[in-house]
RNA sequence: GCGCGCUUAGCUCAGUGGAAGAGCACUUCCUUCACACGGAAGGGGCCGCAGGUUCAAGUCCUGCAGCGCGCACCA
């Protein structure tokens, strides 16, 4: 390849790489493939949304599930999509078409009219998002993509409607439902947040009535509300039967005040006397409790606050139009003035908002269809034994709970983007109730003697069916049986119970399995500052703009670098900074072995491998170990660290600066030093083999990370891959030569480690030299040497050592020269690290400071002293070397032994100062 | 009220039974022929508090405190 630019630049590698991917069909899976099976499908995100965050830890981590799968050899499909979302994006289009001035409600349009612009609006809008995570490098499979409105899809949302309604498990009814005010809908509990809220606690007199109906002075009933506006609503006054203080009362009327309509004093069990005065205003339609009591007492339902929250005629004349809030403030003047009002308490409570709309949510009676789940108990037990496991597993306990508690779910709307209920009713007046409503996929023969439900469906009445309804069910199709169960599931623990746990219903009842076997759930991306995002406080970075920055590798590493299972992610654009950065790093890496010339080596000659050698060598088997094993548990953040680790900090620091010692320098140098080694004379063909040799060694642990890199780190990786020639042995596949399906590095075999001789090799004594060169470095900055002056040090080497390593040391240390001498003797207050390799002096000329080379000595002492008696304590400690297993016992006095080594080549030095 | 999570270096966080870690920030030095998106050296921790289990606890158990998040019909 073309000599690679000195910096990485993204910009222009990604999208070719995605082009070539897509082209060459690398994403596109087979259901006929004899592999076997990966799957995955995405969580569809909302078809007009725009890629955030949170798509992007999201995203990020199927895709490496998905990359990873396919260098496992495994055949793999990554299905994406989008979903209608009903509220949301009927909500959008409502507030543009609002802004051009088109309507001011959707009535203005009408059905049609409306659902033609929301359409427009898909065809406009929809799939930018797809554009997006086909930036981020998102390898689905696009000829797969599914729409949650497709006629396909709709029709598979119709059948299931159908046939759980012929079970009797969907039904009609008129309940108390969530009503959302801004959408005029219908909502699922789950779609209610609770928000506390300072309010107050108003404590309103009703006056009593007398047994002639007249209000008999000084008598009241007081009940404390924190909604007053019903009050207007209200038909009756309860208290606990069993409350003495009110017993009496029961039976009696009292005057509701502004409406001057005579209510009935109740008992029921459900006040509780200790709160509040233990006097319950009644309110049947404007409160789920009151219902319930309305209910269970026969009392009548009048409608006070009608569908968009403002008050209806039959609150009166007065409040009439009003807002609910407005009137709230108006019937506390009102009554204020009737000196009704006995008193105002601060009060903090939960109030009710709309997920969606964010506004307070309505308790509102009205005509819904629910549904009653299928398949719970199979579901609950399938994840409480583990046969779907959570990642983290702590949610289980929330999913438990949830399907313990499980009440009918309200499925439908009073929308008009969505699935239509496929309910009709007939316009005859004649005819059993049962001949009167017809359900079906199809409409009835005689449409024009029938009228369709208005509602259509909850969005998650259609998203429940994802995991099949997008691979061709009812059909039994070869992408079912190839892909269905799905292997892994990837979402947010919020949507736990509004799409996970009816997923896994829906799995049960429809397929007769469960819809996925592994479920991570990720946590949530706040800011730095630990805030959720939001567009309101403008934290929210554009991804597509990190991308265009550093990119898409970059904002991938850093994401997943700093995101660990389960727990929420405080993004801060320095990660994705860092994982630019490590790009640069991966990249100039690859550089210095494309400059040192050559063809990509093949194998590995062992007998000339070198103890450093073994000692990358054996690194990138211990990292290979630890990356699978994060892979198994799903730790991407800790398989992230273990790879940077590895590959900045062992490879490039130590590993590449040492094999310079073989490959910058002239041949002639290195004849000359291996002259001097118990090999005696190389020969300039052998000199060129060891060369040769090393290279071999920087493309097995090259081409071995860039494959262990490429589920984070797509594009990088590729362009590596492919530029390096790493793809020459490869074969031919549906990709060409790709790294997508190189084979996933696997640990060292044990033979393999015999054949290069990996096990005889001592890592410590690669660990002891480089250890000693760190202390050496140390010796020139405490002699304040800038590393910009050459310098000479004198090794007294504690046995014999071979030039090259000494030439190692020399370069490590960037010192013009490290001379050997067995005999050395060093001058008083000479500073000198001492090690098993040796003693290692940077002889001062003329600036000897004994007095600081004794406050260095002692301070190393010190701190060898500290290590020497923790160890010393635990040895000496009976119980200790009684109980402790072997090996434990062991590795201790092997490290006290090692202090107490250091301590003595520290003591003799010290001793030379005196 | 019930449940869950978090509390480790200035900041953000890894680390589930055997010598306290990373990134960023900080100090000092270096434009040495892969990389200044870089290199080198260094400073900085009663691992929230109190008990307990253990030869051994940041790690397991029990309390407590603070923060955060779910769930829950108290007007």
């Amino acid at each position: 390849m073309s000599e690679l630019s000195k910096a990485y630049e993204p910009q222009a590698v990604e999208d070719k790489w995605y082009g070539f991917w897509e082209q060459q069909g690398c994403f596109t899976a087979d259901p006929q493939a004899t592999k076997a099976a990966f799957s995955i499908v995405i969580p569809p995100p909302n078809v007009t949304g725009m890629l955030h965050m949170g798509h992007v830890l999201n995203t990020t981590i199927q895709d490496i599930l998905a990359r990873k799968a396919r260098m496992d050899g495994k055949e793999v499909l990554w299905l994406p999509g989008t979903d209608h979302a009903g509220i949301a994006t009927q909500a959008v289009v409502e507030k543009a078409l609002r802004k051009q001035g088109l309507m001011k409600h959707r009535d203005d349009l009408g059905r049609e009219k409306f659902l033609e612009h929301v359409w427009a609006w898909k065809e406009k809008h929809g799939g930018i998002i797809i554009q997006q995570l086909k930036k981020l490098g998102c390898s689905c499979d696009w000829s797969r993509e599914r729409f949650t409105m497709d006629p396909e899809y709709s029709r598979c949302v119709q059948m299931v409607f159908v046939e759980l309604y012929r079970k009797g498990l969907i039904y009609r009814g008129k309940r108390m439902v969530n009503w959302d005010p801004a959408a005029r809908t219908a909502l699922s509990d789950e779609e209610v947040e609770m928000v506390e809220e300072k309010g107050h606690l108003w404590h309103l007199k009703y006056p009593l009535l007398d047994q002639n109906g007249q209000p008999k002075a000084g008598e009241f009933v007081v009940v404390a509300t924190t909604r007053p506006e019903t009050m207007l609503g209200d038909e009756a006054v309860a208290v606990n039967p069993n409350d003495p203080r009110y017993t009496r009362l029961v039976g009696r009327r009292c005057l509701l005040p502004l409406q001057n309509k005579v209510i009935p004093v109740i008992a029921d069990e459900f006040v509780d006397p200790k709160f509040g005065t233990g006097c319950v205003k009644v309110t049947p339609s404007h409160d789920p409790n009151d219902y319930e009591m309305a209910v269970r007492h026969n009392l009548p339902f009048p409608v006070v606050i009608g569908p968009d929250g403002s008050m209806t005629k039959e609150a009166g004349e007065d409040f009439d139009g009003m807002d609910r809030m407005e009137a709230r403030q108006a019937v506390i003047e009102e009554l204020t003035e009737q000196r009704l009002l006995l008193k105002t308490e601060d009060y903090v409570h939960n109030v009710g908002y709309s997920q969606r709309s964010h506004v307070p949510v309505e308790p509102y009676l009205s005509e819904q269809w629910f549904l009653k789940y299928p398949s719970a108990a199979l579901s609950a037990s399938a994840v409480e034994e583990g046969k779907i496991a959570f990642h983290p597993e702590r949610w289980t306990k929330t999913y438990s709970h949830w399907m313990g508690n499980l009440r009918d779910w309200c499925i439908s709307r009073q929308l008009w983007w969505g699935h239509r209920v496929p309910v009709w009713y007939s316009k005859k007046t004649s005819g059993s109730e049962a001949a009167k409503v017809w359900c079906d996929v199809n409409p009835p023969p005689d449409p024009e003697n029938w009228q369709q439900d208005p509602d259509v469906l909850d969005t998650w009445f259609s998203s429940w069916l994802w995991p099949f309804a997008t691979m061709g069910w009812p059909g039994r199709t070869d992408t079912l049986k190839k892909f269905y169960p799905t292997s892994d599931l990837v979402t947010g623990p919020d949507i736990i119970f509004f799409w996970v746990a009816r997923m896994i219903m829906a799995g049960y009842e429809f397929m007769g399995d469960l819809p996925f076997r592994n479920v991570y759930f990720t946590g949530i991306i706040r800011d730095k500052l630990g805030r959720k995002m939001s567009k309101s406080l403008g934290n929210s970075p554009d991804p597509l703009e990190l991308i265009a920055k550093y990119g898409a590798d970059a904002l991938r590493f850093g994401t997943m670098r700093s995101a660990p299972l389960g727990q929420d992610v405080l993004f801060d654009e320095k990660d994705v900074e860092l994982g630019r950065n490590f790009c640069n790093k991966l990249w100039n890496a690859c550089r210095f072995r494309q400059l040192q010339g050559g063809e990509v080596q093949g194998e590995i000659a062992p007998a000339l491998l070198s103890g450093y050698d073994k000692w990358i060598l054996l690194k990138l088997d211990q990292a290979i170990h630890d990356i699978t094993a994060a892979f198994a548990e799903y730790k991407f953040n800790e398989a992230t660290q273990t790879l940077y680790r590895f590959f900045w900090s062992e490879y490039c620091d130590w590993y590449v600066e040492a094999s310079k010692a073989v490959l910058t320098r002239p041949v002639e140098a290195l004849h000359r030093e291996s002259i001097e080694t118990d090999r005696g004379a190389a020969s300039t063909h052998e000199i060129a083999a060891r060369r040769a040799n090393t290279l071999a060694v920087l493309d097995f642990v090259l081409s071995h990370t860039l494959r262990l890199f490429h589920p984070f780190l797509p594009f990088i990786t590729e362009e590596l891959w492919q530029g390096m020639g790493y793809s020459r042995d490869m074969p031919e596949n549906q990709g060409g030569k790709t790294i997508m399906f190189a084979p996933w590095p696997k640990p060292l075999e044990e033979d393999f480690r015999g054949h290069y001789g990996l096990d005889a090799c001592d890592g410590r004594k690669v660990d002891a030299k480089f250890e000693l060169v760190t202390q050496g470095r140390n010796l020139r900055r405490e002699a304040n040497l800038p590393a910009s002056k050459k310098v000479k040090f004198v090794l007294k080497p504690a046995g014999a050592i071979p030039a090259h390593d000494v030439e190692v040391l020399r370069l490590l240390l960037n010192a013009e020269a490290v001379d050997v001498d067995p005999d050395f003797q060093p001058g008083k207050g000479t500073p000198g690290v001492h090690s098993e390799i040796g003693d290692l002096y940077l002889p001062l000329e003329g600036l000897v400071d004994v007095a600081a080379e004794k406050a260095r000595l002692t301070k190393e002492l010190e701190k060898i002293e500290a290590e020497i008696a923790k160890v010393q304590q635990k040895l000496n400690n009976p119980n200790f070397t009684g109980k402790a297993p072997a090996h434990v016992l062991q590795e201790h006095q092997q490290r006290l032994a090692e202090w107490q080594a250091k301590r003595a080549r520290v003591i003799e030095a010290l001793d030379r100062l005196k």
